[in-house]
Order: structure tokens, then C-alpha cells, then sequence
DNA sequence: TTTGAAAGTGTATAAATGACACGAAGTTAC
DNA sequence: GTAACTTCGTGTCATTTATACACTTTCAAA
């Protein structure tokens, strides 16, 4: 006796995107913006919504992505899931819903996933209920839509620690860059300036970086030669984890 | 407009636990024994089930704890959220849903909690659905429930993240404990040899132990010497970390 | 009293960390 | 064209940390 599975919304449990990018300069983070409420209240937001019954939580984080900001099939880890029975408290929020939703006032559960990717490679465009949808430096955040500004500190943990574990910024920088960009992605990351010379070495001895003939071009003061990542080493990296710190 | 909440099951979202304990040899899991299914398949299970739509998800935790295993308000950590459409795949799983829920048939996430207790402190009880509740070696535990064996292992993998930046044993170990009872807790976690010389030099190093005047007894060889916590280093590593490895 | 079994202890080598300052190479403004 | 400005790029030394490794001690049991 089975029941025909129609797939459909499932108004418990929704799924909301960190996607963090990097201009450079300092690290920000993909944001849509729902529009002015009656209510005031926070216009920007994590990209999320409901997830249907018949796909899991990774395929239905693309598909949101994709529908809210035109991003496709990207890796993503989970940062974890959110479900204070009051995390819908804003009225501005429950306005919202009423606009959007089958069932404004059902309990919803949500989980979070976090990625990085290149800004460049993905210019978001507004669609569906996205007004627009834009790239905020995280610094300058400081309120969000329901908890996602809650999320988005969990999200910046995870992230944290991750960096102390595995090679961080090949899906972040461009192909070609400098030192120095990734010296200042690592600074805004962990929050906390770090020994150029230190670093450098450091990043060189790991051999995740190859220098490149190139150098840095039209800026009003000494070039900086480029490098790319070595692909193999990175890698490497990524899957075993720096192995220090075996207890 | 708003509708009355009446406290009742979410059938979308369950939570389930796993327990670890440590047995001064080696490390534990609380499984509960749902009993035979007529279609075979696991019997154990990872304690678990639906939550409230008015509490959220570490209160859920703990009450199915009280429930099923009389365990009670202990601190849990996130694994993380588990929502394949497939998850609930065995005959045995369906044929026990059946039998305890009111829509068996639902699309179900699961948010997973691991926690660390003293198992001396938790000598579990059955009750509710689960048969029996008791403590299983995790390295003797080939297949569980649902995807359960799939969370047991991420959950394992957190806990060996975990105890490369905090601390662990004071919740998994009695109060008076020897050096070597410590040496292979580290070394069920980390699935590896430790040289012994070297972790009591670091444990001593970090000053988390404080040796006692007195000894083991009744052991048929030289006796060890027992320690404790110290709980005030123990304290501030766990919420400062190892602050090594800053990049 | 011998045997077995785990306890407990030290050193030397290699590697990683952290602190620190100045000349070089470009552009821009005058 | 020269001075001023900005960022680039580099090395050393002291301290701490990691790793590898073997033998004597202490007790109970046979």
C-alpha cells in the first residue's frame, strides 16, 4: 500500500545559503533583497526557501540558488540546522511569508550550507522573489531576515575552522593573484592580521602556490608578481587536512 | 490572525542521538533494541524520534533521551541535518514506522546531537518504543536503523575534529582516573596509536590533569597512579581551544 | 622466587613558530 | 626629472613543539 508521492513543497523544512565571496579585499557574502515590508524592518536576507519532498538538502540548496541568484550546482558544506520554534518573530518576516508562502504560519526548520565561490563567476540576478540580489562585505552586516544573521556568524566559524584544516581561496580568488590577495583573504577570514613574512612562508613552504612569470599590471606602485595554485598540492591538502596536531 | 498553537508532533523533522560513553577501554555508543521485525533487518537503532512544533531541536533531543533511555538535560552538540527522500529505504525501518507513527509514509529530516557522558552515570532503561537501551563498542556496530550507521560515522568524525581543539574525557571518564585510562580514550577516538611517552608529556604540559596521592588497587601488576581534572585548565581550553596552528 | 603485565620515565634531533626592519620598484604630483 | 608615496619582497635568530625511541620498576599470581 503505497501512497503516489506528488512532489511538493514541504512547508517544515527549508534550506538557506552562506555564499561567501571575496572582492579582493575583504570577504563578503551573496544576499537578496525581498523589497521594502509595510512593517520596516530588515529588507535582505540569505537566499532559502522551502525544499520539496523529493530531493535532499544539497540538491535543493542548488536549486534555491538557482532560482534566487542564477547560481548553478556549487559545492557546499552544511553549517547546520536552525529550528527555534520562535526564529520567525519579525513581523516584517511574517508579513513576508503571508506574501510568499502556502502555509505563512507553519513551523519551520531550516538548514544552513555555506560555499565559497569566485565573485566574478557569478554576477547574481535578481529572479523569483529576489528583488536583486548582491554581494554585502560581511563586516558591514548587521541585521538580517528571520535568523539568518545567526546564521551567517555560525557560518563564519565554520568557515574559521575550516581554514585551520584544509587550504582555503581556489574558489575564491581569480586564476591569477597575488600574495598579498590571498595575505588579506586570510586576514578578513580569521579576523586578525597575520605576519606577511610569515605568511608567505608558510603558504610557499605548503607549496599550494607556483609563481608565474606574470606581474600585476596598472597600479600606482611596485607590481606584484602573480601566482596560481598548484592544483595537485591543493588537493592534497583539501582531502588529508593539514595533519599537525595529532594530539 | 493567528492561528492557536496546539502542541503537537512535527511529522517532517526528527532528531536523533548519539551517546558516547567509554568503558575504560574502549569507546561506546547507547543504541536502543526496537526488537525483532517480521521482515528482519536491524534491530538497534540510535535513540530518536519526531519533535514538538514547540520546542526546538536540543530540547527534542533531550526529552527523546528521557524517554527512550532515561537520560537526562545533558549537553549536545550538532552533527548535522540528514534529509535524503531515500533515507527510510529498509522493509524493517517501514514496517516499524508503521507501527509507531501516525503517518508513517511522511518525508522525514533528521537533525543528529552527539554527546559525551560517563556511562557509570547512565546505566540506561528501556522504555516507550525502544525494547531495550544499552551501550555498544562502536567498533563492533556494522549496521543500524535507517541511516544510522551513516550519522554514526559523521558523528565520529566530528568527535575526532573536536578533540583536536578541545579537550575530552572529563564527561566521558570517571572522577579519579588513570594516565593510560586517558592514553586509549585519545586513541579508541583517534583510531590510531599514540607513543605513550609523548601524550602524558603533552597532557602534563596542558596541566588539564592533577595527579592524587593516591593509587589503583586490585590490579594484578604495578598499580597506577590516579589523576583528575583540573578543572579550571580543563574550562578554558574548552572555550579557548588549542589556539595553536593561527595560520 | 620466578614470571607476567603494565607503569613510569628522559634525551636528542628535527621542524615549526613568532618577532622583527629595510631597500626595491613602480606611479604620481610638482 | 626629482621628490614623495605606496606596496612589494626578503632573512635571521630564539623559542617552542614534534617525533622517535628502550629499559627499569612495581605489584600480583603462579
Amino acid at each position: 500500500m503505497q501512497k503516489k508521492v506528488i512532489p511538493e513543497l514541504n512547508p517544515n523544512v527549508s534550506v538557506d545559503c552562506v555564499i561567501f565571496g571575496f572582492d579582493l579585499d575583504k570577504l563578503t557574502v551573496l544576499l537578496i533583497d525581498r523589497g521594502q515590508q509595510t512593517q520596516g524592518g530588515p529588507r535582505l536576507a540569505l537566499p532559502g526557501n522551502l525544499i520539496y519532498n523529493d530531493e535532499n538538502l544539497d540538491q535543493a540548496a542548488n536549486r534555491i540558488l538557482n532560482e534566487l541568484a542564477g547560481i548553478n550546482n556549487i559545492y557546499l558544506e552544511q553549517v547546520g540546522a536552525f529550528g527555534d520554534p520562535n526564529r520567525i518573530c519579525k513581523e516584517a518576516d511574517k508579513e513576508w511569508l503571508q506574501s510568499i508562502r502556502a502555509e505563512p504560519e507553519a513551523r519551520v526548520i531550516t538548514v544552513a550550507y555555506y560555499s565559497l565561490v569566485k565573485m566574478a563567476d557569478y554576477a547574481p540576478r535578481a529572479s523569483s522573489f529576489a528583488k536583486t540580489a548582491g554581494w554585502a562585505p560581511v563586516t558591514q552586516i548587521f541585521e538580517l531576515a528571520f535568523d539568518h544573521y545567526e546564521i551567517l556568524q555560525v557560518a563564519k566559524d565554520k568557515l574559521r575552522q575550516k581554514i585551520k584544516i584544509q587550504p582555503i581561496g581556489f574558489n575564491l580568488l581569480p586564476e591569477k593573484f597575488t600574495l598579498s590577495q590571498l595575505h588579506k583573504l586570510y586576514e578578513s577570514i580569521l579576523e586578525k592580521p597575520l605576519d606577511k613574512r610569515n605568511f608567505r612562508r608558510k603558504v610557499q613552504k605548503l607549496g599550494i602556490v607556483t609563481p608565474l612569470k606574470e606581474k600585476q599590471q596598472g597600479v600606482p606602485h611596485k607590481p606584484s608578481r602573480l601566482y596560481k595554485f598548484n592544483e595537485e598540492k591543493y588537493e592534497a591538502l583539501s582531502k588529508n587536512g593539514y595533519d599537525n596536531f595529532d594530539f
